[in-house]
Formats: structure tokens, C-alpha cells, sequence
RNA sequence: GUCCCCGUCGUCCAGUGGUCUAGGAUACCGGGCUUUCAAUCCGGCGACGGGGGUUCGAAUCCCCCCGGGGACACCA
């Protein structure tokens, strides 16, 4: 058993919203502290010896204080269960099966000071984190879902629990095999490994059983060749959701639902629930469409008797129009953002700052994302997606790349956009794709962008535009003749080398160097913007760039 | 229409009653550096939806309004 405390330190600070509270992982035994007049700076949790979470914690278990549940917390002090404190989840350390606290308390609402007393409460031993990610095979998976399941994936991730997946085809007549496979290779591309799959066409046999176990019991019954599942006429159901706080939903507002389709295939809201609980999940983080059905799903798992997974809606992610994301805006599907020139990094680190942070932070890799992420930073109100944004964090994480591996991506990126083919590519070497690679990515924001400016480092010529034609007068003409013959005495000369080199033959045909680099680097690279003159020239070579300038002093149209 | 959720710069976030003349990022606009572009550095533009409360004090708490979104299927 471990011991855990909690001191709440000077009391500042209120945020009276229910949408903040403290829960354990699965909602037992979970204490609620009024948060009316919640005051405290920060909660200082210790597991032994090692303090384990100070202010803004990432630690995985949640406490919830529920008001009426302080009653049956031992007080060692003479507070009463009415007074309190504290807003804000925090988390404790892992797998504490017992918390004792210290909480602010006061003994009137009027100006009495706040005391702190010791609480003790007995916590069940968390079991471990299971969620799970449940798309539909009816198309392709598009940033949404994309987001919605790396959301599950971290939290798993982070808590060390089990990441499932779970195909939702019980609709058959919109399901398809292809958005299947489409599913699994958007969730490789972005890296979210799960642990355990299931289809949900494989598990209707189960689905019927409870359907009927339903009806044996009269909570749903059969119409028409469906079954319905029967909501009680009066009454409210509530979901303590982890982000929205607790929502509360008059029955009368439902209607009763088909469970079972006359075909005898499950419906979303049934199958759901019989599998959310057949496979063990803890945990139930999905997108915020989903809040309205949670009272429906609510109630299937009261009359069953079973415990209810945690439930976390996220905010949707909306198109520029501010609606909610969809096909219609255009770019949405996850393998759309790879053919685009966008790294799995990158849109992996978008996804997660859409509606999550860190403070400050901007920029996180999938370790730190794992490290950092939780449901306490997961805010509540709709995200736009903001492509310039994402297009900006793909160029930081193009330049953080390792450049032999961006050397080998910006290769296959050659082949597929035609500037070269696979021969030429291999043709110039690892290592030279490489420097060319760290080159391009410095002026390009997707990989799309640095193929198609690579025709330079390739072998061959380039061609040069009309208006770098101009750029050569008679007179520079000469001096790249001039150039040339200089570069082709060099034997593998490096950027200061080719510096040294321009910079003396300027000097020596008294041209300025700022008529010559242009010239150069028109006649070298065909254009008249690109990387410092003297890394394009090293990472292009000698032997080419003394064609190129050949060429270009030859004054053919082609090179 | 009904119910539910949400509401800080154009956009993404920070902010958990005083440290906010509101911070960061992006985008945009100037300037420096440079052979160009980019990067980078410096500077700038730019927001608490509105109204009432509570409080000595509110972006933060409460209420109303307005606005946005979502859900109301034998889709998920």
C-alpha cells in the first residue's frame, strides 16, 4: 500500500466550475471537494520520499472530491464535510491505494480564515488504463479521427495501459475493406501502434445474447423486427466527464433507440457499450459529437449492472468555416498530409497541440508528447485548423531531421514527384543527399517543396529561365569561363574553398561580386534565388559546376 | 425547433481573484544581417463577445443575453 499525501499550500485562487474535479481512473471512491469558494495554490503529492507532482502535475491518477463523499472521510482535526476546497484536478502518483490530504477548509462561508486539516482517503488500486480508438470503415480517416486516436494512443502511452483498436463496421452496407486497410496504414504513418484489434462483425453474436438478455428483462423490447432499447419515461442521467465536468440529460429529452437492427446487427450506441465493457476500457476519450449519446450508453450499462468506463469528449476539431471537419473542406484524410510533403512529426505534433498544451510549448516530440500528455491539458472549446501553422512546425521538424534520413525521404520524394529518376538519385550518393537534403530544408516548408527544388544537385544540366539568360552579359560570360576553368583545378574543394576561389577571380576581372555570385548561381542552378552560393557550388561539385558554367558562357539556350 | 457543449489577438494556446497597461506561437508589417531567398535578430499590428451581479479587487466566480458548434437515424 502506498501512501500518498496531499498538502495544499495557502489558499489563492477559485474557479467554481464543475468541470473541475478530482477523480481516480475509474470514478471509485472518489471525493469531490466544493469548489464554491476553492482556494489553494498548488497540491504537493508525495509518494514516500519522492514528491511526485507539484502544480500543473503529469501524473496519472486524477482524484476526484466529491462534496458528499468528504463525509466519510476521516478528519483529523475538527472540520466539518461542508467546507472546502481546492478546484483543479491533480493527479497523484500511480497505483496509490490510499490518500491522505491536507484541505483547506473554513468553518463559515463569511471572512474566516482558512484552515488546513489532514484527510485520509481510501483509494482502489487503479487498474491498468485501457482505451481504445473505434472508427468506422465508411471512408478514409481524415485529422479528426486522426487526432481523436492519438489522443487515446498517448494517454495509454503515457499511462503505461493498453492502446486497442476497434473497427466499428456494424453498419455493413457502408463499411468497406479498403477503409479498413486505409485506417490501419493512416495509424502506421503517424506512428500509433495498438496492442489489440477487433472487428466489431466479429462479436454480434455476443451483441444478440445481451440484446436478448434485455428483452428477458424488459429494458428493451421488440418492435417492428428491431429491438429497442427502453429509456425510463422520468428522471436524468448524468456523465461525469472528465472534460466537460458533469452533464446531466432529462429522460424526456431521449427517445427509446434501436439496439438491434431487423437484420439483427447491432447499432452503434449498443455495440459500444457491450464492447467498451467486454474489453475491459477504462477509459473512453473520443470526440465531442459523442457527448449526446453517452446518457444513452449511460443507461445501458445502469440496467446491465455494470461500472460505467471514465469518459473524456474532446473537443472537435472545425474546418475555416468553423464547422466541424469534414470531408467537404477538402485535404482531410491523414494520408493526404504525407503526399503533401508533411512529416508524421509534425502533424503529430499539430494534432496534439490542437486542443492540448503544455504552457509555452510549441514543439514536441512523440517521447515528450508521451511524457507530458494527459487529460488535465486537454482543453474544452473547438479548434480550427490552421494549415500555415502546421506548415510552419513541418519546417521545424524538416530542419531537426537527422539529414541522412531526410536524405533518404527527400530521395523517394524525388522519384515520386518525376524531378529524377531512381537511377539519378542513386546516381549522387547518400552523403550528397544528404547535404543537399540539410540545403533545401532550409527554404522549403514540406518535402514536396524541397523535391521539386532539387533538380540543382542532381547530375545532368539545368535549364535556364530566359531571365537568367539576361543575367549574363558578355562580360560575365568570360568571367565564367573564367570561374570554370578555377573550379576545374580544385579537387573536391569545400564551400570556404569555392569562397576563396570567386572571391579572387572577382577581385582579378574587377566585377563586383554582386554581378558575379548572381551569374553563378543562375548558371549553376538555373535559378536565381537558393541556399549560400559557396554550399550550393561544395555540394554540387566541381566537375558539374564547371560544365554548368560552360554552358551558360556558351550561351546555348540549353545547358 | 429542442437539448447539450463552447466563447482570450485572424488562427492555435497560456492564464485557475490582485503579479494582466493580458504572455507565447503562427500569420502579417517594418528594420538589421546577406550575392539572392530562407534562417536568424530587433521592432510593430492585434484579443478577454455584451450586460448585470459577487468582491476592496474579475479574463478568472454567479446570472441573463448574444454568438459559434454539436446532437436529435434500423450512421458511427
Amino acid at each position: 500500500m502506498t501512501v500518498l499525501r496531499v498538502v495544499l499550500r495557502h489558499d489563492v485562487g477559485a474557479r467554481g466550475r464543475d468541470a473541475f474535479h478530482f477523480t481516480d481512473l475509474l470514478g471509485h471512491d472518489v471525493v469531490k471537494l466544493r469548489h464554491r469558494e476553492a482556494r489553494r495554490e498548488f497540491l504537493e503529492l508525495e509518494v514516500g520520499d519522492d514528491v511526485v507532482v507539484a502544480k500543473n502535475g503529469i501524473h496519472p491518477l486524477h482524484m476526484r472530491f466529491r462534496a458528499d463523499d468528504l463525509r466519510n472521510l476521516s478528519f483529523r482535526g475538527a472540520a466539518t464535510a461542508d467546507q472546502h476546497v481546492c478546484r483543479n484536478w491533480h493527479e497523484c502518483a500511480p497505483f496509490g491505494s490510499f490518500l491522505r490530504a491536507m484541505v483547506a477548509v473554513r468553518s463559515g462561508s463569511g471572512k474566516v480564515p482558512w484552515a488546513l486539516h489532514p484527510v485520509s482517503v481510501q483509494c482502489p488500486t487503479m487498474d491498468p488504463v485501457r482505451v481504445r480508438f473505434a472508427p468506422s470503415p465508411t471512408g478514409y480517416l481524415h485529422v479528426g479521427g486522426g487526432r481523436t486516436a492519438l489522443f487515446n494512443w498517448l494517454y495509454a502511452r503515457h499511462h503505461g495501459g493498453t492502446f486497442i483498436l476497434r473497427i466499428e463496421d456494424t453498419d455493413r452496407t457502408r463499411s468497406t475493406g479498403e477503409a479498413i486497410e486505409q485506417i490501419f496504414a493512416s495509424l502506421r504513418w503517424l506512428g500509433l501502434d495498438w496492442d489489440e484489434v477487433y472487428r466489431q462483425t466479429d462479436r454480434f453474436d455476443r451483441h444478440r445474447e445481451v440484446a436478448a438478455d434485455l428483452v428477458r428483462q424488459g429494458a428493451a423490447y421488440e418492435s417492428d423486427g428491431a429491438v429497442w432499447f427502453r429509456v425510463p419515461p422520468h428522471g436524468v442521467t448524468t456523465i461525469p466527464d472528465l472534460l466537460a465536468g458533469d452533464v446531466t440529460v432529462q429522460h424526456t429529452e431521449l427517445k427509446d433507440y434501436v439496439i438491434l437492427r431487423s437484420d439483427t446487427t447491432p447499432t452503434y450506441n449498443f455495440a459500444c457499450v457491450v464492447d467498451d465493457h467486454d474489453m475491459g476500457i477504462t477509459h473512453v476519450i473520443r470526440g465531442a459529437e459523442h457527448l449526446n449519446n453517452s446518457p444513452k450508453q449511460l443507461l445501458i450499462y445502469h440496467v446491465l449492472g455494470w461500472s460505467p468506463p471514465q469518459f473524456a469528449h474532446v473537443p472537435l476539431i472545425l474546418g475555416p468555416d468553423r464547422s466541424k471537419l469534414s470531408k467537404r473542406h477538402g485535404a482531410g484524410s491523414v494520408l493526404d498530409y504525407d503526399e503533401r510533403g508533411i512529416l508524421p512529426e509534425a502533424l503529430v505534433n499539430f494534432l496534439a497541440r490542437l486542443g492540448w498544451s503544455h504552457g509555452d510549448q510549441e514543439v514536441f516530440s512523440r517521447e515528450e508528447l508521451v511524457a507530458l500528455f494527459d487529460l488535465p491539458g486537454v482543453n474544452t472549446s473547438a479548434a480550427v485548423f490552421d494549415d500555415e501553422k502546421l506548415l510552419w512546425l513541418n519546417h521545424e521538424w524538416l530542419r531537426r531531421l537527422e539529414p541522412h534520413r531526410l536524405g533518404e525521404l527527400l530521395a523517394e520524394r524525388i522519384v515520386v514527384r518525376g524531378v529524377a529518376d531512381r537511377a539519378a538519385v542513386k546516381d549522387i550518393g547518400r552523403e550528397k543527399l544528404a547535404r543537399a537534403a540539410v540545403l533545401l530544408r532550409e527554404r522549403g516548408r514540406t518535402l514536396v517543396e524541397m523535391a521539386d527544388r532539387a533538380r540543382p544537385y542532381l547530375p545532368g544540366s539545368v535549364e535556364l529561365s530566359a531571365d537568367a539568360q539576361d543575367l549574363c552579359t558578355p562580360e560575365l560570360r568570360s568571367a565564367l569561363r573564367e570561374v570554370a576553368m578555377r573550379t576545374e583545378a580544385l579537387r573536391d574543394p569545400s564551400a570556404q574553398e569555392f569562397e576563396i576561389v570567386l572571391r579572387r577571380a572577382a577581385d582579378e576581372l574587377g566585377l563586383p561580386m554582386k554581378s558575379l555570385a548572381p551569374a553563378v548561381r543562375v548558371a549553376v542552378s538555373g535559378a536565381r534565388v537558393g541556399p549560400g552560393l559557396y554550399d550550393l557550388l561544395a555540394v554540387i561539385g566541381p566537375e558539374i559546376v564547371a560544365a554548368r558554367l560552360r554552358t551558360a558562357a556558351g550561351g546555348e539556350k540549353k545547358g
